[in-house]
DNA sequence: TCAAGTTGTCTATGATAATAGACAACTTGA
DNA sequence: TCAAGTTGTCTATTATCATAGACAACTTGA
């Protein structure tokens, strides 16, 4: 008996659409509260599994996460991440104007296998250091990422980077004034249990895995990495001509 | 088992919208046939009967017309009709590069009710023209409007009428050189029998009906009008400013 | 600790959307 | 006149949309 309007265009994608720009707009902004939903239904007139389906749309894209018993939220912004031949993670995340942070996880031995071999210019088996990080824009973790480095040029990396929290800054640290993106290859992957609890990510999450390895300026490969993106978090912008 | 999309945005509204684009974008021309249902459903990959719904919008607001046995057409675009003090239908029509026709259907003899009395300065009772009449851009028509004009004032102006097919040159006839509307009151309904006959309109289509009087530049009333307009083909635009 | 408020989940019902097939009614051109 | 092609109408089925109510699970602040 409610002589729908029929518009063709679902009452729950309108709601999710109103969500949209308010976000879009700054009228709910970056970390605050969304109403409730009983609120959101009341002013959109729709029943609160209505605004359920948008508030679930909504999610799934990753503009907005929903805290049991507290409320739903407004997400970060997706970081912008250009996809350049010179990429420094602190040079991105602080010209987003966020403020960037490496924590170490671990830092142990490990030895080539021939994809990393292959990569860094060793032999199988040559002896490496491993060093897995998370990396963060002001408090949300962006990336795990695990990176190897040849343990005969670069001995005791793994303390080094507890103490500089930088792979720049590593680097440095051992001579290399500059260094830059040799390859890079993009994949997607559901993220698995350990990286989602270091990404503060809930299963089941996409990921993109990012295989990228870095040179000097004499093209001689210095480590070799796989990155985890959370995907909710970052859009990599690559950037032709 | 077909795994939808559920964009939110029902299947119909889509494909109604890529044919409304088409039209407005002239890949579909005015007055031309579109592609038959079958065919429209596959280039969708989208059902028949999702096609005819999708039609059957685009007909509600009388943007396309289906003939049955030969096809769907596009309809003329709305004629844009702007509300101003100085209205004059062939102008407008002229203006939109189509050609105005004015058809008298009947001039009678009428004696004035208290309303028509009131708009025209007149007492009850007093004589009148009384000329029914339609109005086409090109061939298709726009609306039929009943005038009343007072007999003493416009001897023979249905004879008149029957010549110049246009308000404008009978009244320049009498020696009005111009003359602009003093009021005007727009409502809608539902076209009756005999006028939905005259506009070559489905029953049950809506019109717009205009009240309207013109006065000479001493502000005298000339005319008084009844006019209804098929509301699928004219847009009247307000001017605010 | 507790009450109030929040999101999550379950069942249920009716309306709408989309598909499918068959056939009627009509137009067009050969 | 006829065959092919068109729109119109009917029945039927399945999935999605939207509403409704109840309660569970959880967080927050007093």
């Amino acid at each position: 008996m409610s002589m729908q309007e029929s518009s063709g265009v679902a009452l729950w994608r309108q709601v999710a659409d109103g969500i949209e720009r308010g976000i879009a707009d700054g009228r709910f902004a970056a970390g605050e509260k969304l109403p409730g939903e009983m609120e959101i239904a009341e002013t959109y007139r729709v029943n609160r599994h209505t605004v359920r389906r948008a508030l679930a749309a909504l999610a799934e894209r990753g503009l907005v996460r929903a805290e049991r018993g507290s409320g739903t939220y407004v997400e970060a912004q997706r970081l912008a991440y250009p996809l350049r031949s010179r990429t420094r993670f602190s040079e991105i995340v602080g010209a987003g104007g966020h403020e960037p942070r490496g924590q170490l996880i671990e830092a142990s031995s490990d030895i080539a296998n021939r994809e990393i071999a292959r990569e860094l210019g060793l032999k199988i088996g040559a002896p490496l250091i491993r060093i897995e990080a998370v990396r963060l824009a002001d408090r949300t973790p962006i990336c795990v990422s695990t990176t190897w480095l040849s343990a005969e040029r670069f001995p005791d990396a793994g303390n080094v980077f507890a103490n500089v929290h930088s792979m720049t800054k590593l680097l440095g640290h051992y001579g290399v004034k500059d260094y830059h993106r040799a390859s890079t290859r993009i994949t997607a992957a559901i993220v698995d249990a350990t990286d989602a609890a270091r990404l503060d990510l809930p299963l089941g999450r996409p990921v993109l895995v990012v295989d990228a390895t870095d040179v000097d300026m004499l093209d001689q490969p210095l480590v070799t990495k796989r990155s985890r993106f959370a995907a909710e978090r970052v859009e990599f912008l690559v950037e032709n001509g």
